[in-house]
DNA sequence: ATTCGTTATACTTATACTAGTATAACGAAT
DNA sequence: ATTCGTTATACTAGTATAAGTATAACGAAT
């Protein structure tokens, strides 16, 4: 049988926010370390840091606040607007999810195409 | 303002059906000729051809029967079952369409994030 | 001053995908 | 038999993206 595949993101001088920047973004909340969000994920740490860097100048406001040193290196935290967009993001793509699957089910379910 | 984008498509054996093969055999559908269908939309006719005989061969069976030679060179024109995987495929995919352009109105229209 | 894990950045290498080139078979029309 | 535009297929080159490597700065804690 088939598979519904898709991905849904929003542009602003190009690509700036889909599902991975946001599990990313998810990740240095509850660690509150970017480093150890993208290992969480198996991101390599430059990736996710070019990401980060890239869509904040793409967006133009900053999405994390890094400190570098310290007793345990170092710090990121999420900036009130990055706690925004992610909200509105993951609302709008859960919705956009269910919506999908149910169109899916009712062209494809009984497709034998 | 953000913009919205998105890229939805099925799998069997790998991605097998989405807009640009929907759109190719429509063109195939109105020419009668893969080559000009191609040449329509600006895509070389290797990449076409193999397009097509790629999501053949996932699917299981044949989207087009073509024949070459001829005064005319050749042609191409859809089966059967291609006619009705274009149509389902359209149907959901319209649909998807507005309901994804809704739902995004609802979360990201009056949002200055 | 040394240690530590993080942030930060530059640079190189792989990989996947796209596009392009080349060549042959086909067969009705002339 | 030659012509023509198509179908058909193989092979090469390019390009964009991802992944990997390397190195330095940071600064509280010891």
């Amino acid at each position: 049988m088939y598979q519904l595949k898709y991905k849904i993101w929003i542009e602003k001088n190009g690509k700036v926010f889909g599902i991975g920047p946001l599990m990313l973004l998810k990740g240095v909340s509850e660690t509150g370390s970017l480093s150890e969000a993208a290992r969480k994920m198996d991101m390599s740490y430059n990736k996710a840091h070019n990401l980060i860097k890239s869509i904040e100048k793409k967006l133009g406001y900053e999405l994390i606040s890094s400190k570098s040193g310290g007793s345990k290196g170092g710090s990121s935290e999420l900036t009130e607007k990055a706690e925004e967009l992610m909200m509105t993001y993951e609302n709008f793509y859960n919705e956009c999810e269910e919506n999908l699957r149910k169109i899916y089910q009712k062209h494809f379910k009984n497709s034998n195409i």
